[in-house]
DNA sequence: TGTACATCAGTGAACGCGCGTTCACTGATGTAC
DNA sequence: TGTACATCAGTGAACGCGCGTTCACTGATGTAC
């Protein structure tokens, strides 16, 4: 038989489908395909209900798309120094949130646009790795305020920047436009608390 | 035959499908029930066929219900008084804001959670009605800012309220807990801007 | 080292489903004369 | 006022589709002796 050499890919037993089939599947929705277990299978080169081996259903795969998106997100943010520790650094922050979800969109739609009232542990735990960290930065950035009201505000604000611009209510130019409409929303709110602080480093 | 003498429901021309069609989808999407053409047309009564009468497909259908939905937001804002003119009055819009999307969620991310690049001239009329008020208020309220940032900043941090708060990322606890949070979280970002033109008038 | 066997991770065919859309049709409506 | 007819707004049956999921199965792997 014609055998690629692919490492592992030699045969019957796939060896590790469980990460094959997340990776694929973030791969599909960064490529913009219609995501289903079918198709999902059909990429991974395999058959219909293998995919039944690892996940009990749609929804338990794709809460472990999430958790992974989750993850890739967080380490996204947190990569390139230390935690922001003024204002302008916090801006930063949030135009590599935007930029995320408009460089992955399906992901962060799959991330964010639903309900996700279940118990996954994983899940709970991914997305309050992320709340947790926005919530320091802000408490760090801005002692003098209530820190959960400016980390709600902070999250809400770069959240809503991403799915503004993500759904084209916002005009979707180039991207260093956007980057700066992010930059400038930001500095719209928040230096009059910033200043209490750290002065602008630039 | 049994016929309901429901006024208008008398026989085989039904007089007004197309608005009914349009409500009833509002209905739908607001109890929750999948949405489906094939559905929309067993609770209209009609045949499965009919709404091609007055749509040409789903996407059509889908924008005049999203059109719908913008008028309906616009009008429960602007009812109830005046514009706002205060920081307050300001954080009483956002209040409303995701009362709206809580309360209509199904409604509220076929209006918002989509691309919408088509050129539907009562969809993009209707969505700029909107950021036209909002750009508005907030150039009245706060006069001494830049006021495009400013308005895109309050509707990004609204909006990012609305849909984390609808997909369980803040807890969604009771109405008047939420009502209080959106309010915090206006105040957070908003007072020192505020104060340049209007005392609080409480 | 070699064999028997339990377990695991796949296969491929089939299930029932609801969907969007199209078709030839028919009953109701309104207008011209 | 009455009739002929074009137009409009419905019907109901059918199309092909891809989906999630289940089933009995089989090939590969690893372990006990």
């Amino acid at each position: 038989m014609a055998l690629t050499a692919t490492s592992t890919k030699s045969s019957y037993h796939h060896g590790d489908l469980r990460e094959t089939l997340v990776l694929t599947a973030l791969e599909m929705l960064e490529a913009g395909e219609p995501f289903s277990l079918r198709a999902l299978a059909r990429r991974a080169g395999v058959s219909t209900a293998a995919p039944y081996r690892h996940f009990a259903d749609r929804d338990a795969l794709e809460a472990a798309v999430a958790v992974q998106g989750l993850r890739e997100l967080m380490s996204e943010l947190t990569t390139g120094g230390p935690a922001p520790s003024s204002s302008a650094e916090v801006g930063e922050l949030a135009v590599g949130y935007v930029r995320f979800a408009l460089r992955r969109p399906a992901l962060f739609r799959l991330m964010f646009g639903q309900a996700c009232d279940d118990q996954d542990d994983d899940r709970v735990r991914a997305a309050g790795a992320l709340h947790g960290y926005l919530d320091a930065v802000m408490a760090e950035v801005f002692p003098d305020s209530d820190p959960v009201a400016l980390a709600t505000a902070g999250w809400s604000l770069v959240h809503g920047l991403a799915f503004l611009h993500l759904d084209g209510k916002l005009p979707n130019t180039d991207q260093t436009a956007i980057d700066e409409r992010v930059r400038s929303t930001f500095a719209a709110l928040l230096p009059p608390i910033a200043s209490s602080r750290i002065e602008d480093p630039l």
